[in-house]
DNA sequence: CAGTTATATGCCTGTCAAGGAATAAAGACG
DNA sequence: CGTCTTTATTCCTTGACAGGCATATAACTG
């Protein structure tokens, strides 16, 4: 439940790279292990924390287990960051100049892509 | 730098709360420990991770600081989710959580797509 | 200047999380 | 059944961090 539980678990770095590992496509443990630079163990208990956090799902294949990324979570995180994100759009706009102009909210849709 | 300070420094709880707690708007030290029930010496410290991790600003008022949110850090962050967000997008596509049988050398082609 | 308000810092302590080594558990296979 | 493989768990140690208290710093006031 607790955002709080995703927050920790996205805390540290190392499980990020795994996230990110596996934003590419579920892998066995031993690939993660390997692809971070982790020990088994270690791979082991970031994944029970992100599994706990809901981020990952386990697929057992013989003595493999393969983990998947499950995007709900991150859908959580998004929609935590979203009063945010109508901040930095509003100050995009003003970022120099604050007019206080008419109340005509100038749609300016010129996002600047990468 | 590193959003590994921004991670670590909204990953804790208190630290979420006075960032929420910013984007009603800007706020001195002391309201914002009124608000979050936290004594002044822990407010100051954690308003002083915010600031190392770019997510607030501080402007003086006579003796009083004024806190703000910087909303940039923010940005880096759902620079950070955009490529889950694409896959939690399509996931909710899926609904019916089909795990792939990625065991042997499964091809793994074409997604039904209807 | 002394006194007062507002905030920051230092020190100390308890707690919690991470990493490493060894080992357990579960499945495959001769 | 014994063994190998793959992953999970336990124990232990270490380091980071939060909280509380006292105190320092800075700015305003008289």
């Amino acid at each position: 439940m607790s955002d709080a539980a995703l927050w920790s678990a996205l805390a540290d770095p190392h499980r990020r790279a795994i996230v990110a590992l596996l934003l590419a496509g579920p892998r066995p443990v031993g690939e993660i292990t390997e692809a971070c630079g982790l020990s088994q163990p270690s791979t082991s208990k970031h994944l029970k924390v992100l599994r706990e956090a809901g981020l990952v799902r386990v697929r057992q294949d013989a003595q493999r287990r393969v983990y998947a990324l499950d995007p709900a979570p991150i859908a959580a995180l998004d929609a935590w960051l979203a009063p945010y994100r109508r901040l930095w759009n509003s100050s995009l706009d003003t970022l120099g100049r604050r007019l206080d102009a008419t109340s005509d909210d100038t749609p300016h849709p010129a996002p600047p892509e990468d």
